[in-house]
RNA sequence: GGGUGAUUAGCUCAGUUGGUUAGAGCGUCUCGUUUACACCGAGAAGGCCAAAGGUUCGAAUCCUUUAUCACCCACCA
């Protein structure tokens, strides 16, 4: 017999353990496949881990995150696929770039990158990055995760490299990657650009200006940023305003605005102008303002930038302006205005500022040449796996980024993300890939005689791409060649992680058996950065999809449901909560009461709860344990003797039927849920509880010891696996151990689960008057029971009721009598009746009787009236019907008794 | 402006295709006898399922409208 220590101190067994399972191999599937505990039949199962950030640490986000892929990864190992869960890191380019730049500056750097020069400065954040990855690698195991460190890959090493260089040069060869000169969101603190979906919006009280350009211009306009204006080339207004439309067409010379530049505004016609806001006319800025670039495309307007990329004026606004920041530039162009008298109105709006996602700086839309992903252009796919596209196919990228959605190959779960997915690409215009920033893939791309410097030869000015350095220019031959300074976008290179980390451009066996891979789990605020890249990414490259479908969690937050942040003081850390309560218990707190795709709200209280019950599962197995002469590993589901023993191994099948379906359908928490009221409610309760007092359960709590902590392993490996190794040895490893079978529908018996129910009302009936009477628990009771058909039952649980109920003795017959001392209850058809002698109140006992019977005359009229109803009893399917006729008569019978008790 | 989600017990949330007298955890109140567990056990209180309409024999669940909150998207100058 096995004795196990009274508490479970989760400190002192996860390092170790985590250590068995590394040492063992089992997270590698080719491990497990040659150990023979993969099924053949059931195939490969593949997920990668989206890669963090090396920014610093995990924060409780991604500890959800790593709960929920390890919880599917174990579970399908246990159920014998062969399971990759692929593990690796992000370079995060701009992120940990603007990291490593505010550490130097707190050091005393005052301007790194110029300071250090791009070597220097590099290496810095590979000593950074690397330092992070090692934290962020320990914390991965101080969850539990169960991944493959044997295949772990980095968006910036050689192999992912070699993948970006690759697709860099077959999408440009397609023409699909060109470079051009548009207008970008430039970020004059990170100094580079940014995709559209990096950048955010931030509510702000802005002043907004009303004027005329000049005194006889025939229009006054209204801006928030009057330095603008100094590079309007236009004025918009729409076509169908009385006021304004017979202007359109005509142009105005405006000499010396502000007191800089002169400016030659077109009147054009636009039907996106709003009549009622401001004056009903849009002063046009090309050059700074997405929308207003567009107008300039459709209309042909010049587009004089003067804003440069420092944020400062450039020369264009006039020699005034050159060099003035674009703060002190609106000041001087507001004070000529007053001064001049073209100030109209000045007054408080609200509008959206754009700010950079990564530093939280004020976006400056400016005319840049970069590099760009066309999304609207059709190339031929020549390998297509993808349903209703041909090899050879023409296809757009955002064809085939609709196409996999639309035909299903690609499921995305909660499905309302769908919708938002859909609009998204809807609405995407060329993706800007180019930063200029230095950590990060640099462009496989180099110039004659460097960039823009001039060209030696007709078809030099040509970029010349390459996955490989070209040793010289193929048009002229000269090796003065210089590599584009820029990097990629850092979701580029995450962009191939599906594949890339396969090994990619290699045909790789591991290519060939885990892609596509089965599931990509990550959080909802990536669907567009990642999510959807990757899918762009791979559909173009393999002709196939990523991922065949992808759960998207929700968001953690505090328990008054705010974003945790630093400055506000209320972050979780997850290494925190796992010292003080354990891995595990950490781990439930992030997967049960949570429904899919929703943010979850997490307090230090919801973890320890959940630490309670880690601690309650150890003394369940403790007890367990203690009562098991000889436990085994391979057990076979045993025969039941008594009732609850049927009863118990019932709900445990349906238990497993439940944990199967919830977790096939993605419903973690519910699968938790299920398995806690198993384990608690039912296991513990009850029927260990009676297990004390019919005894000899050897077998049956062997049986549902393994079967439990089978199915607990996903959840909670840490202790289940301790569990496991403190009944059957270390060398026995759980996380290899087969997941339970289910029973056929022979195993289901209606009468059992009524049976049981019942008996355990009368003892919780009894219970219930021993309270309400403040009777000491010490004493106990004299009870008689009426039974009726239900004799039997009665007689056969008899010990259970007497010690569970503590009774002194317990007298049963088909019907009894009430003594005048005695309380007494109805249950179902049973009658109950509690010696009280002195102790009755018989007030208060009328009392209570009195309540019941109101409430039940209540409940008998409900289903009358229901009854009566015609159309219930014609409409509704007879089982139905029949049931509400079987709750009448019972409720009919406890009716009677009572009011023969009162 | 468009979209999505939430609204169920004091708090945090379940409630999977409409059919129970609507559940759990935490918290609250009473009480602690028992060969696992006080990180526990027993008992109890606590809900017009946001509001109003509608569909249906039957609605927390489906539809419409509204309200409040949160988030996402969008070129309101």
């Amino acid at each position: 017999m096995k004795e196990l220590p009274k508490a479970y101190e989760p400190q002192k067994y996860e390092d170790s353990i985590y250590k068995r399972w590394e040492d063992s191999g089992f997270f590698n599937p080719d491990n497990c496949e040659k150990a023979g505990f993969t099924d053949v039949a059931k195939g490969n199962f593949s997920m990668v881990l989206p890669p963090p950030n090396v920014t610093g640490t995990l924060h409780i986000g991604h500890a959800s995150m790593l709960a929920i892929e390890d919880l599917v990864t174990r579970y399908k190992r246990m159920q014998g696929f062969k399971t990759l869960w692929l593990p690796g890191t992000d370079h995060a380019a701009i992120a940990t770039q603007t990291k490593v730049e505010k550490l130097l500056i707190e050091k005393g750097i005052k301007d790194p990158k110029n300071e250090l020069g791009r070597d220097k400065f590099l290496a810095e954040v590979e000593k950074f990055a690397q330092e992070s990855h090692d934290t962020i690698i320990n914390q991965c195991k101080k969850m539990g995760s169960s991944m493959d460190w044997s295949r772990e890959a980095y968006t910036l090493d050689d192999k992912r490299n070699l993948a970006v260089r690759t697709v860099f040069k077959k999408m440009y060869e397609d023409g699909l990657i060109y470079r051009g000169y548009r207008l970008v969101n430039w970020c004059p603190r990170c100094k580079s650009t940014l995709a559209d979906d990096e950048v955010e919006h931030k509510e702000q009280i802005a002043k907004l200006y009303t004027f005329k350009y000049s005194k006889d211009f025939p229009i006054s306009i209204a801006t928030t940023r009057p330095e603008t204006k100094l590079g309007d080339t236009a004025v918009a207004v729409n076509p169908a305003d009385k006021r304004f439309a017979k202007y359109i067409g005509q142009e105005f010379l405006i000499i010396n605005f502000g007191g800089g530049a002169d400016l030659k505004i077109k009147i054009i016609g636009e039907e996106s102008v709003d009549l009622n806001f401001g004056t009903g006319a849009v002063g046009v800025t090309p050059a700074h303002s997405a929308a207003d670039y567009e107008m300039a495309q459709r209309n042909n307007l010049p587009i004089i930038k003067i804003i440069d990329e420092n944020g400062e004026m450039t020369k264009e606004a006039g020699e005034k302006y050159l060099a003035m920041s674009t703060k002190t530039a609106r000041a001087e162009v507001v004070e000529w205005l007053k001064k001049n008298d073209l100030l109209e109105k000045e007054e408080d709006v609200s509008n959206n500022l754009s700010i950079c996602y990564r530093c939280g700086y004020a976006i400056e839309p400016l005319p840049s040449k970069q590099w760009f992903i066309d999304v609207n252009k059709d190339f031929i796919l020549p390998n297509s796996s993808i349903d209703g596209i041909k090899s050879g196919d023409r296809v757009t990228l955002k064809k085939l980024m609709q196409q996999v959605v639309n035909n299903k190959q690609i499921e995305i779960i909660p499905d309302r993300f769908e919708k938002t997915y859909f609009h998204w690409i809807n609405n995407l215009r060329d993706w800007c890939i180019s930063r200029q920033i230095w950590y990060g893939h640099r462009i496989p791309v180099w110039y004659c005689h460097g960039l823009d410097k001039g060209v030696c030869l007709p078809g030099c000015e040509k970029p010349i791409v390459s996955i490989d350095m070209p040793t010289k220019c193929p048009n002229c031959g000269s090796t003065d060649l210089i590599q584009d300074p820029d990097t990629l976008d850092t979701w580029f290179s995450a962009g191939l992680w599906s594949f890339s980390t396969l090994g990619w451009p290699k045909q790789t066996k591991d290519l060939a058996d885990f892609h596509p891979t089965n599931l990509l789990e990550t959080g909802y605020d990536i669907l567009f950065f990642w999510v959807a890249r990757m899918i762009l990414m791979t559909t173009y490259t393999l002709g196939q999809v990523p991922f065949k479908k992808v759960y998207l969690h929700g968001l953690v937050r505090d328990e008054k449901g705010k974003k945790m942040s630093k400055s506000l003081g209320n972050v979780i850390n997850p290494l925190d909560t796992i010292a003080q309560f354990g891995a595990d218990a950490t781990r439930l707190s992030l997967l049960l009461g949570n429904a899919p795709g929703n943010d979850l709200k997490l307090s230090e209280e919801k973890v320890e709860g959940f630490r309670n019950f880690t601690n309650k599962l150890w003394n369940i197995s403790r007890f367990m344990l203690l009562n098991i002469p000889e436990p085994k590993i391979d057990i076979n589901t045993p025969e039941p003797k008594t009732l609850f023993d049927k009863w118990i191994l019932q709900q445990l099948n349906d238990t497993l039927n439940q944990v199967n379906a919830s977790l096939d359908g993605y419903h973690f928490s519910g699968a938790g849920e299920h398995l806690r009221i198993f384990t608690w409610d039912l296991l513990a309760d009850w029927y260990l509880e009676i297990a004390k007092i019919e005894g000899h359960k050897g077998e049956i709590l062997n049986y549902i010891l393994n079967t439990i902590l089978k199915l607990w392993h996903p959840f909670m490996p840490f202790i289940t696996e301790q569990i496991w190794a403190e009944v059957y040895g270390e060398q026995k490893m759980l996380i290899v151990e087969k997941w339970p079978k289910l029973e056929g529908n022979t195993f289901v018996e209606e009468r059992v689960f009524d049976d049981t129910r019942l008996v355990r009302d009368i003892i919780a009936g009894i219970r219930n008057l021993r309270a309400e009477n403040k009777i000491e628990p010490i004493k106990k009771l004299d009870a008689v029971i009426g039974a009726g058909a239900k004799l039997n039952l009665i007689k056969e649980n008899f010990e259970s009721i007497k010690a569970l109920a503590r009774l002194e003795s317990l007298e049963i017959f088909e019907k009894a009598k009430k003594s005048p001392t005695a309380a007494g209850f109805v249950e179902g058809t049973i009658e109950v009746f509690i010696e009280l002698s002195g102790a009755i109140d018989l007030d208060k006992e009328k009392e209570r009787l009195q309540k019941e019977f109101e409430s039940l005359t209540k409940f008998i009229n409900g289903i009358e009236n229901k009854l009566a109803n015609e159309e219930f009893v014609k409409n509704a399917p007879a089982v139905v019907v029949e049931k509400e006729r079987q709750k009448l008569q019972e409720a009919q019978i406890k009716l009677d008794k009572i009011e023969s008790q009162l």
